[in-house]
Order: C-alpha cells, then sequence, then structure tokens
RNA sequence: GCCCGGGUGGCGGAAUUGGUAGACGCGCUAGACUCAGAAUCUAGUGGGGGUUACCCCGUGAUGGUUCGACUCCAUUCCCGGGCACCA
C-alpha cells in the first residue's frame, strides 16, 4: 500500500468524512484489483451473482443498490471465509429505450447505449461494490453476440427453432410481437399498450419441449416458494385425457377432446369447441350456419381482453351438428363458445356441467341437461356443481370407485377400445422468439431461394447489425433491417445460389439468458465458455435480483441452459441454485386534486388538497359538490415543506402522502448519486440493508438514512480523536481484549453478525454492530482485538471505512482477504445468569444464578424471593417450571 | 373467485421457532455544550393508573390448546402480490 493512503495523511481528515475515505479506497480496489477472481482449484468457489441491468438513460435508482448491496455483503464475507469469489457485473444493454431515442432523434442505439453504460458504470462503481471488472460485459458487443446467436444456432439445428404461422400478440403501438409472457392482462408488459392477436410467420423457440422437466427440477432449487410457484402455474401440468367423440352424419370424422376427468364421461351431455377449431365450418348445419357464422365473426372481433372481461356471462351458439358420447353411445349437441381455447388442449371440450363450475354456467345459460355422476367422498348426493374429488355415480363400469381409480379405469377402457387415451397436457406455449425491431440480435440465418433456411457457418459469426437511415418498425409487421438492402441480399457460401437473410431480431431476453456463463470466461473467442471455467465456477451460488422476472428471464434461462445440457457446454441441470428476491424500496408521492380533467394546457386549473376529495367508485369527486376532479403530483423536489408537513408549492394546501412504487411520473425516485454525495456510499449501503428483510418492501425514508450516518460517525470516533486543527488522531487503544465485559461484547457482537450474514438477516447484524459501537468503549479504552474484529465484521457492509480503519490500525494490505474474526466460544456462555421468573406465565423479578445451577436450586432462588412469596400469599405452589437458562414460572394455586 | 405473503409503538422493524414482547434505528421529550442555531452527547419514550413501591391493559378481531401464545389450531376482517374461463 502506499503510504499516501495510510489513514490521517490525506489532509484535515477532521470527522468522519466519507468524501475523503470513499473514492480514495475506490481507486485503490480498482487499481490492485482487488476483487480479480481466477481459478484456483485449491480454494472453495462461490458465484455471487446480481441480475444485469439494463443501462436506462435515466440512470440508476436506489432500487438498484438494494440487491447489489446484498450481494456485495455476500461476496467480500465469503472471501474473507477462505471462498474464490466470483462477482461480475454487466450490461443487459439491448432494448426498446434506446431505440425509441433513435427513432426520434437519429442517434445511433449502439451510441446511448455507450453513454448510458458508462454512466451506470461511474454510478454502480461509486457505491464501492468488489466487482471484477476484468469480466464486465455487454450483451450487445459483437464478440458477446456472436455466442448468443451460436447458442440459437444450436437450438435450430436441433430443431428447437422452428418459423410458423401462429396466432401471436401484435403490440402497434410497439411494432412488434410480443412472447406470452410478456403480456399482462391483453396488454404489453412494458408501457401497457394495447395487444392483439392476429396470425403471422414468426420463429418460435420449443421451450414445450422441456416443459416436464422445467417443472421437475424446480424442486431441486433454494428459490423463495412464491417463484417456483408462478414457474409451476406458468407450465401448468395437467393430467387427463384425450376422447374422441364421432359426428353424427360425418363418417369417420372424430373431434377429440381433452379432459381432466374422464371418469365423467357419462356426465357429459354436450360438447363446446372454440370458434375458431377447424371443424367449426364443416359441421355446421344449413340451419344454424348464420347464427355460428356470426357468433365465429363476432368472438374474432374481440379483443383477448374483452372476451376474458366478465367470465360469468357465457356466451355460445349450437352448431346443429351432434357427437356421440362414446360411453353410453348418446347423442349430445355441439355448440360453439369463447369460453373454450383454441390454444389449449384440443380447442374443444366435452362438458359435464354436473361437475364442472363453466360448463354449469354455460348448461344453465342454455337450458342445456345437467347430470350427476359424481356423489362425495361419503357417497352422498351432493349440490351440483360438485367439482371435488368424490365416488362416481350413475356410470356403468366404473360405478362406486373413488375418483382417481375411475379416471385410471376409464383411461384403461378408452385406450382398449381405442377412442382414448391418457394425456398430459401443459399450458406453456412455445416461446415467440423474433422482434420487429433495430435494436436486437439478428438471427443468424439465411432464405434460399427455394425456401429452405440455413444457418449462417460458424466462422462467420456474428451476424452483424446493418447500418439503417430509419429505426422505425416498418409497415405490416416488417423490422427496419429490411431495408438494408446491402445486408439484405447475401449469397449462400455453400451453393453461392442468392439468398436473403432473416430481418427479425431476437428479444432482449435472448442476452440475458446465458451471461452468467460468460462471466466465467468472458473474453473466450473459441467458446462461449470453457469446460474449466464451466466446471469451476458453476452453478451461481447465490442469485438476488427482482421478483418481476419469476416467469419471463429466469423460465428463459433455465430452458436455454437445459439445452446447453443436453449437448454438453454446461455440467449443472440448473443455472442458479439459490435464488432470492429482494423486495423493492419505494417512495413517497405527493397527491392533490384539480380540475382540469382533459389535461388542457395553459388552463388554470382549481386545486384541492386530498381532503375534500372523496371516491366515487374509480373516480375521484369533490366532497362539496361531487364534480369530478383528476389526481396530480407534485416531484419531491418541488414540494413546500412547512415544518413536517408537505404542502403544494403555489397553493396553501397540504399534500396527501402515498408510499408507493418509485416511478418517473410520480417524481418521487431518488438518485443514488445526490445520496452518495450527502452521506456517502457506505452509508447508502448501511441503510438499505437496515431497512428491514431483504426481501420485503420498505419505504424510503430521509430521515432514517441519518441513523446509519451516525453511527459511522461514532465508528470512527471510536478509533480517532478528533482534532480541530490538524489530523484527526488514533486513539490510544488497550492492549489485548480488554476486560471481561469488552472480551464477552466482542465475542457476542461476532458470533452474532456472522450468524446473521450466514441467514442474509443483514438488518439485525446491522443493529449488532451498532450496539457494540456504543458499548465497546463507554468504561473503558477500546481494546486493540475489539478494534481489529470490528474493523473485519463492519468490512462486508461498509468497507470503506472499514478499511481506512483497518489502515489506522496499522495493517498495510487491504482487510478483503483476512479471515474472518472467529468468536471465543468460552465467552459466549456466561458463569452467571439471569432469569426471569414469572407466575402464572407473566414476569414478576429474576434472580442472578450460576448458569450451570440444577433445578432445584433454581426453584428454590425463585421462591425465596419476597415478590414471589408475596404473589402466593404463603400457600405452596401448584406447580414450578423451570426451562433452563431461561425463566422460572410459577403456577400459583 | 382461487393460490401465496403479511397485519407488532407515532414510523421502519426485532423476538434464539412455544419461554422476559417492542432489540436496533427514526421521530418525539428533557438536559448538557453553544451568544445562537446546526452538529454532537446524556437520559427518557407501547397505552392507562399511581407520589413512590407497584398495578392493569397490550402483537388486526373472536374463540381454543398450554404452566406459558406475536409464535400452534379454528373462525373472521383488512392490506400486498400472483393467477384468472387452461377443461
Amino acid at each position: 500500500m502506499t503510504p499516501s493512503l495510510k489513514a490521517g495523511t490525506l489532509g484535515a481528515t477532521m470527522t468522519y468524512e466519507p468524501k475523503k475515505i470513499e473514492p480514495k479506497w475506490q481507486q485503490f480496489w480498482l487499481k490492485n484489483q482487488t476483487f480479480r477472481a481466477e481459478i484456483d482449484p485449491s480454494k472453495p468457489k462461490y458465484y455471487a451473482l446480481d441480475m444485469f441491468p439494463y443501462p436506462s438513460g435515466d440512470g440508476l435508482h436506489v432500487g438498484h443498490p438494494e440487491g447489489y448491496t446484498a450481494t456485495d455483503i455476500l461476496s467480500r464475507y465469503k472471501r474473507m471465509r477462505g471462498f474464490n469469489v466470483l462477482h461480475p457485473m454487466g450490461w443487459d444493454a439491448f432494448g426498446l429505450p434506446a431505440e425509441q431515442y433513435a427513432i426520434q432523434t437519429g442517434t445511433h442505439p449502439k451510441e446511448t447505449t455507450k453513454n448510458n453504460t458508462d454512466n451506470f458504470r461511474r454510478q454502480i462503481q461509486s457505491l464501492g461494490f468488489s466487482y471484477d471488472w476484468s469480466r464486465e460485459i455487454d450483451t450487445t458487443d459483437p464478440k458477446y453476440m456472436k455466442w448468443t446467436q451460436w447458442i440459437f444456432k444450436q437450438l435450430f439445428e436441433r430443431g428447437l427453432a422452428y418459423e410458423a404461422e401462429v396466432p401471436v400478440n401484435w403490440c402497434a403501438a410497439l411494432g412488434t410481437v410480443l412472447a406470452n409472457e410478456e403480456v399482462i392482462d391483453g396488454k404489453s408488459e412494458r408501457g401497457s399498450h394495447p395487444v392483439e392477436r392476429i396470425p403471422m410467420k414468426q420463429w418460435m423457440l420449443k421451450i414445450t419441449a422441456y416443459a416436464e422437466r422445467l417443472l421437475e427440477d424446480l424442486e431441486e432449487l433454494d428459490w423463495p416458494e412464491a417463484i417456483k410457484k408462478q414457474q409451476r402455474d406458468w407450465i401448468g401440468k395437467s393430467e387427463g385425457a384425450n376422447v374422441r367423440f364421432q359426428v353424427c352424419g360425418h363418417d369417420g370424422l372424430d373431434i377429440e377432446v381433452f379432459t381432466t376427468r374422464p371418469d365423467t364421461l357419462f356426465g357429459a351431455t354436450y360438447m363446446v369447441l372454440a370458434p375458431e377449431h377447424s371443424l367449426v365450418s364443416q359441421i355446421t348445419t344449413a340451419e344454424q350456419r348464420d347464427k355460428v357464422d356470426g357468433y365465429v365473426k363476432e368472438t374474432a372481433n374481440k379483443s383477448e381482453r374483452a372476451r376474458q372481461a366478465d367470465e360469468k356471462t357465457k356466451t355460445g351458439v349450437d352448431t346443429g351438428a351432434r357427437a356421440l358420447n362414446p360411453v353410453n353411445g348418446e347423442e349430445i349437441p355441439i355448440w360453439i363458445a369463447d369460453y373454450v381455447l383454441a390454444s389449449y388442449g384440443t380447442g374443444a371440450i366435452m362438458c359435464v356441467p354436473g361437475h364442472d363450475t363453466r360448463d354449469f354456467e354455460f348448461a344453465t345459460t342454455f337450458d342445456l341437461p345437467i347430470r350427476r355422476v359424481v356423489n362425495t367422498k361419503k357417497n352422498k348426493e351432493a349440490d351440483l356443481p360438485y367439482t371435488e374429488p368424490g365416488v362416481a355415480t350413475a356410470s356403468e363400469f366404473i360405478d362406486n370407485l373413488p375418483t382417481a381409480e375411475a379416471k385410471q379405469k376409464m383411461i384403461a377402457w378408452l385406450e382398449e377400445k381405442d377412442i382414448g387415451s391418457g394425456t398430459t397436457t401443459y399450458k406453456l406455449r412455445d416461446w415467440l422468439f423474433s422482434r420487429q425491431r433495430y435494436w436486437g440480435e439478428p438471427f443468424p440465418l439465411i432464405k434460399l431461394e427455394d425456401g429452405s433456411v440455413r444457418a449462417v457457418a460458424d466462422s462467420d459469426l456474428p451476424v452483424l447489425l446493418p447500418e439503417v437511415e430509419d429505426y422505425k418498425p416498418r409497415a405490416g409487421g416488417n423490422s427496419p433491417l429490411q431495408s438494408a438492402t446491402d445486408w439484405l441480399q447475401t449469397t449462400d457460401p455453400e451453393t453461392g445460389q442468392p439468398a436473403l437473410r432473416e430481418t427479425n431480431t431476437m428479444p432482449q431476453w435472448a442476452g440475458s439468458c446465458w451471461y452468467y456463463l460468460r462471466f466465467c470466461d468472458p473474453t473466450n473467442d473459441d467458446a462461449l465458455i470453457s469446460e474449466e471455467a464451466e466446471r469451476y465456477w458453476l452453478p451461481v451460488d447465490l442469485y438476488i435480483g427482482g421478483a418481476e422476472h419469476a416467469v419471463l428471464h429466469l423460465l428463459y434461462s433455465r430452458f436455454w441452459h437445459k439445452v446447453l445440457y443436453d449437448i454438453g457446454v454446461v455440467h449443472t441441470k440448473e443455472p442458479f441454485q439459490k435464488l432470492v428476491n429482494q423486495g423493492m424500496i419505494l417512495g413517497s408521492s405527493y397527491r392533490y386534486y384539480d380540475d382540469n380533467l382533459s389535461d388542457a394546457e395553459g388552463v388554470k386549473a382549481n386545486c384541492h388538497s386530498a381532503q375534500a376529495v372523496r371516491m366515487d367508485g374509480e373516480k375521484a369527486v369533490l366532497k362539496s359538490d361531487g364534480s369530478e376532479v383528476k389526481e396530480r403530483w407534485v416531484p419531491l423536489n418541488q414540494v413546500r415543506w412547512e415544518g413536517k408537513e408537505a404542502c403544494h408549492p403555489e397553493q396553501d394546501f397540504p399534500l396527501e402522502e402515498v408510499i408507493e412504487k418509485m416511478s418517473k411520473s410520480r417524481g418521487n425516485v431518488i438518485n443514488p448519486d445526490v445520496v452518495v454525495d450527502y452521506y456517502g456510499a457506505d452509508s447508502l449501503r448501511l441503510y438499505e440493508m437496515f431497512l428491514g428483510p431483504l426481501d420485503k418492501a420498505a419505504p424510503w425514508s430521509t430521515d432514517g438514512i441519518q441513523g446509519v450516518y451516525r453511527f459511522l460517525q461514532r465508528a470512527y470516533r471510536l478509533f480517532f480523536n478528533e482534532v480541530i486543527e490538524g489530523d484527526d488522531t488514533l486513539r490510544e487503544f488497550s492492549q489485548g481484549s480488554g476486560n471481561e465485559e469488552q472480551a464477552r461484547l466482542t465475542a457476542k457482537t461476532i458470533d452474532g453478525v456472522t450468524q446473521d450474514l450466514e441467514n442474509l438477516q443483514f438488518n439485525t447484524a446491522i443493529s449488532k454492530l451498532m450496539v457494540f459501537s456504543r458499548e465497546i468503549a463507554k468504561n473503558a479504552a477500546l481494546p486493540r482485538e475489539a478494534a481489529e474484529a470490528f474493523s473485519l465484521l463492519l468490512a462486508p457492509f461498509a468497507p470503506h471505512l472499514a478499511e481506512e480503519l483497518w489502515a489506522a490500525l496499522g495493517h498495510e494490505k487491504s482487510l478483503t482477504y483476512e479471515p474472518w474474526p472467529k468468536a471465543d466460544a468460552s465467552l459466549l456462555t456466561e458463569d452467571l445468569i439471569t432469569m426471569a421468573v414469572a407466575v402464572n406465565g407473566k414476569r414478576r423479578d429474576e434472580i442472578q444464578i450460576a448458569a450451570d445451577a440444577d433445578e432445584d436450586s433454581v426453584r428454590a432462588a425463585a421462591l425465596a424471593l419476597e415478590k414471589i412469596q408475596r404473589f402466593l400469599d404463603g400457600k405452596e405452589p401448584k406447580k414450578v417450571i423451570v426451562i433452563k437458562g431461561r425463566m422460572v414460572n410459577i403456577v400459583a394455586p
């Protein structure tokens, strides 16, 4: 270490000044590559990964550092525990905002992305995270893209990527199609634009081929149950049977249905096809044709959202056709209705109104017969619809069988008669993988004149994006790449035939699907990852990120990982062993209302405080006259403070505080740069961890951060005398571990902080450090051993100050690889302990007694207490319960 | 509607998994320092009663199990999240 890095030599550090300490250590770490990770088989590895960010133009907000701080704490802790830690950071840099900015301004997205990543890197580095920056990656880097395209090629060559004309989620506002996972309530996940379903030719990835494995392998993962459940639901496995129903009057024409309740076949009194079902027009009778055509058209025009809007009202039309129920030969009507989805199962169902709520509603609406074929488990008649498992009834050969057995017997019967078979169905659809955008990875594919599609040779990867004039998507669902003629028109190197390049690009998820692999071997030009690096570093030991990626990124990466597993690139079935979702950091928004309902500009609106407004359903109205008003938000920096009360900047009324997700539109975003400037990175890190448990949402409070800042100041003053003129000087330490009280406190703190770190309970760990800093030197000088231990314990949380203190103790090396302090176990247990004495469970007094005192002496000591005697009133206690080391409970008569 | 979470002081949150409820921090109150403020330090701070000793109430609500319940069980209310006609 250079002498200039010794504490106090930089000039007048008269008090704890993060601005002097923090940049110094950040530069030190960078210059010395302190956190550089190399494969070292002699050490156990630990791979701590953050979900890498999309570098937006807005920069970091305080939500980002929460997860980053947590992984950083663990990384620093694990290094001190002797682990070889891989802790990298990079950029998920393809994405819509840079492209939209390009459309508006003509700036190449590459340029925007570069500026944004530079800003993100600066911000992240100002927080003192222990990333190995030599491993930084960027998904838009051609060297990275090459391998994204290479993986796509592997999928393509194994038939896992195919082009199909499918009904897609077309979002006109974004000018692109979206994956099912990107559509929420019929709107785009990004921006909430309307999405419609239209048929288009698109590239699909066969994620459904991995449905079972994606489901099964969830079992062994240490993930939050909620996320596992979301993935299970999304995969949506159901077991049942496919059954063929013969259509009357159409020789040999069958309609196949999927049912999870083959045991209720005797109760099937009608069938329903999705309006889009391919057989609809063929089987519709002449009398019903007009009605059916009308209904089909009507539902086709309805958006997906409108179709699902009110599920209670069932609509449908009889096709006039009849089918034979294969179990009893009964003729049953075939209807079409939009409550049956074309995309699930076979797009047709058999309806058992007695035992399915939806069928029941439909049958009631259209007066179709309802039949009871299942009784309760006790074989009693239940109210219909009865959807629980029970016992079959009125079902001939399966009568009296419990549901599970009845299903099995029915499936065996169907298979024997060759009219059906047991089947498993998944809700999971194949992954729609092409986007009509500029800023994404081009597909490494060429299309020949004969219609065949060929993958570009490995030696020609990566296929780079062409330069274009205009970044806007082209009409008719074509990507901007369509107009890059020189790029588009190429020749097949093998046959010399003219060929066209694929003009769609990959979705943003492509790059993030495998980035955790590249971090292990970021500059390898011969493989996406070397076998050595893969074997050593994988899997990721701790992965922290937002819960919003539950079924998007986390499902897609698992899928790609399994494909790579199958082709021998990776050796683990799953990429992320332990996953933690950090909770959101919420902001305070300030609300009022005005009567400018149309958002007209230049209008002098009448403003109202929230107190004058009540909610009338979805609408906000004035309490006084019931007229409608619209909510408005005052950005944080414009709020006028009257003491503790937030007020409208120009008018004289208080604003309503609403705690919610931070967003630009609310003006409640806290910029970490401002916090670092004022309190320093160590305070920001500490505060975010001190807010509460990592996985819970918590509101940001500007007052709250003062508490941790004061703690750091106190910690600093524990070590230094503050000198008004000149440098602060180190205090006199006592030698060794100090007096017994101090030695015990040190041991207890080491023990407690260590346990909390292992459990990711950072908030309680910090509180233990606070207690330590307040108590340790209260009555005696700070012992040297305590000072050393404290610096090391503080290091994962507040690394800059910790390094400063460590250096002040005379150490010349960074504390990064110092062994983690070990608690003296003999000091953790006390000889003399305090035990609470309770009467009837209520604490009344306490006794001081030897820790190893036997039950009888504890009992005697407790009963001897004057206060206890008072409660007993001279009588014998009914019972005395002694909980070793904790308390005595006396049951009074 | 279904499935997960979660309801603890004025606020963020602790509580070794059935054993002293409210650690730690914010805020607040009082005091010290200061010409003054800021900063810092010290003490107090769940509610109610009492001069003290001390007593009563208290973990969304109601009941139950237990010597003892924030913790377990049942019913119920509220908040957050996810899924939502998936046959």
